[in-house]
DNA sequence: GGGTTCATTATTGTTGACAATATTGTTGTC
DNA sequence: GACAACAATATTGTCAACAATAATGAACCC
């Protein structure tokens, strides 16, 4: 069932899914092999966090942000990944490092191949590691939450290769800072790296915040 | 179905459940009249929010916090609570000010009258209404959430008498905050609220972080 | 022709039965 | 008496069929 869920995410992030799109059951449990019981599992798991609609008797929709509600959700993503920045014990460990150094080295891989279900897996696993680093699971849940919710809104402009290309310079930025003893710098860093996909989508409506 | 989740997130606060204790289907099915199914799905959402733990073919128990877990979730509360208590507009409107004086009052009744389910309610109602007045439903619901996950700690130690008029005075100090101008004092006073409920479970575990 | 009622279809919601798995209890052997 | 193998039970996981509801389209009346 967890399959489901993430693969339809992945549908989602990379716009395979747009928002106001109906899921229907039977389809899905066409497509997955499976039963109407597992898709609608998953659809509920969807539900709760945020990335789908369920009306009753009327099915599920892909959801949808107005413009407003994505100015809020980023700004709830810089204050979590802010606080997180502020927290990861600098320098960090020789293995951590490494660690994210290998997926930052994969996601610039995926980059140029234009590999997109890679890149969007390496990006995800390497702010999951990153605040992770926090120590406080909680708070890294909460980010993590955010990032899903947030690719609702990021990807459906169109992924655009500066676009791709900025995101993996301010990775390796991150990787820099971690080396060092600034959790301002980092932090700084976190937030910087949230704004081009924030003034995206704001763009696109008309509507900045 | 959402009633069966709210059901057993109300035993849980009133530490009618306790952690490690098994959840089964059947049983839930019996004392809720309906299926299994619907059951299913309400554990799947208690999942989610972490209230439970499912494993695989063994099924779901009332999920337990090491006293690590339940620091990082207060240091989460804390977090979250004083960055949305810098965020509500000061001072408040008059119909706001209204609803949430009327839900303390009811609270203070409740707790005279020791009518536990009404105390339980009213103070989930009074502190919901109030962080959404943030303007941020991101923030609020994340609040939400993690109120959530810190009844599995609040209750289960007993609850005691002093303690619950502590929590109504300090609304009444909220109340009184949100009149002035000085969303510094707002937010001590939410972070003072937090303590007593952390500090009664930590001190049982002779463990403060 | 516009609008309303009614039938049809598509889709979700619910149920009971069965299969798979884990736990517990029992027996037999050494 | 301790241990292993097996049987019985408890519990969760999956499935297919049926019921209820909403959306669509057709026929009808004015």
């Amino acid at each position: 069932m967890h399959h489901i869920v993430r693969t339809l995410e992945v549908d989602i992030v990379l716009g395979r899914l747009y928002p106001r799109e109906r899921l229907i059951e039977e389809q899905l449990a066409k497509r997955f092999k499976t039963t109407r019981h597992v898709v609608r599992q998953a659809l509920l798991e969807l539900e709760i966090h945020g990335l789908v609609v369920r009306e009753a008797n009327k099915g599920a929709t892909v959801s949808e942000y107005s413009a407003e509600e994505v100015n809020q959700l980023y700004q709830m993503r810089e204050f979590v990944e802010r606080q997180a920045a502020e927290l990861i014990p600098l320098p960090v460990s020789v293995t951590s490092w490494q660690q994210l150094k290998k997926i930052c080295d994969n996601h610039a891989d995926a980059i140029e191949n234009k590999d997109m279900i890679h890149v969007v897996a390496a990006n995800k696993k390497f702010h999951q590691v990153l605040y992770r680093l926090c120590g406080n699971h909680f708070l890294a849940d909460v980010i993590d939450e955010m990032a899903k919710k947030a690719n609702l809104v990021r990807f459906t402009s169109g992924t655009d290769f500066s676009f791709l290309q900025r995101a993996r310079d301010e990775h390796y930025e991150v990787l820099e800072a971690l080396q060092k003893d600034n959790n301002d710098t980092l932090a700084k860093i976190c937030i910087k790296h949230l704004q081009p996909s924030r003034q995206l989508y704001l763009e696109k409506r008309g509507q900045l915040g």
